[in-house]
DNA sequence: GCATTGACGAAGG
DNA sequence: CCCTTCGCCAATG
């Protein structure tokens, strides 16, 4: 678990490109397979619950960073597939969960609340 | 530099 | 119970 930072530096900035981003993909990549979670989920286990919309963003350039992020485990409140529309491909994020062995209905996880998987309670 | 938008979420009507 | 509005923070126009 990567430790908050108070700060939310602006890798725009000059030197460190941490930020709150890394924290998020950090978190997205201990998702286990076959599981999902939720912007909120990812942002209340960083303490920036109240912006959710935050996680989502930096999922932004999930596909940038170093060991891609799979930014398909991570879906809405809802279980929707929110983001699917960006991931090239209108199908690409429910093939990858498919993978995972999460079955995908209508753009929805199904069984959403069986394969949630919170950081905060099962990460270690 | 101000205004709008955005892969969300919770609360109010 | 469904739909609308507000909040949060950063990026982009």
């Amino acid at each position: 678990m990567p430790k908050k930072k108070t700060e939310l530096p602006r890798k725009t900035g000059k030197s460190k490109e941490y930020s709150f981003f890394d924290d998020v993909y950090d978190v997205v990549r201990q998702i286990p397979k076959g599981r999902v979670t939720s912007y909120g989920a990812i942002a209340s286990y960083l303490g920036t619950k109240l912006s959710a919309r935050m996680v989502g963003w930096a999922m932004n350039g999930a596909d940038k960073v170093s060991p891609k992020v799979p930014a398909q485990r991570v879906v809405n409140r809802n279980g929707m597939l929110s983001g699917k529309a960006h991931f090239g491909t209108p199908t690409r994020m429910e093939e990858l969960l498919k993978k995972d062995g999460v079955a995908v209905k209508n753009d929805t996880v199904v069984d959403f609340e069986k394969k949630f998987w919170d950081p905060a309670i099962e990460s270690v």
